[in-house]
DNA sequence: AACGTGACACAGC
DNA sequence: AGCTGTGCCACGT
């Protein structure tokens, strides 16, 4: 069987982590607290982003940013305008790395993901 | 084994 | 209304 990567039972976090960014909408974004309260670790929102920094491919870590609408992580994509492209492309509108209508376009996952 | 760092957030000034 | 300091937890050296 292939060599199965063994994944300390923390690691979890980061597997919940990557499932809620996995389920964030289209032309919607979240920020790393509100990720890091749904799953019951709001004092953690650090370890969200560094959930992040592993993110595996297929995680939207575009749509992740932090809770004033900045786009903090843009540096670590493959180019710090990926991030804001991927956003704009999505239809969300950014002003100097910081999202517009940051409330109107915020998915809460511990509000509407239930 | 300990210290420093990091894609954050909140309270205080 | 913007900036600074502190708390938080895991990972790298």
């Amino acid at each position: 069987m292939p060599p199965i990567k063994k994944k300390p039972a923390h690691s979890n976090f980061f597997d919940d982590v990557y499932a809620v960014v996995k389920l964030i909408p289209k032309g919607r974004v979240t920020s790393y607290g509100a990720i890091a309260n749904f799953l019951g670790t709001r004092s953690s929102a650090r370890m969200v982003g560094w959930a992040m920094h592993g993110c595996p491919s297929g995680i939207p870590a575009h749509r992740v940013v932090n809770s004033a609408g900045l786009l903090t992580g843009k540096h670590h994509f493959k180019t710090p305008s990926a991030m804001q492209e991927a956003l704009e492309k999505e239809g969300i509108a950014i002003i100097s790395d910081k999202i517009k209508h940051f409330s109107e376009i915020f998915w809460d996952p511990a509000r509407e993901l239930v």
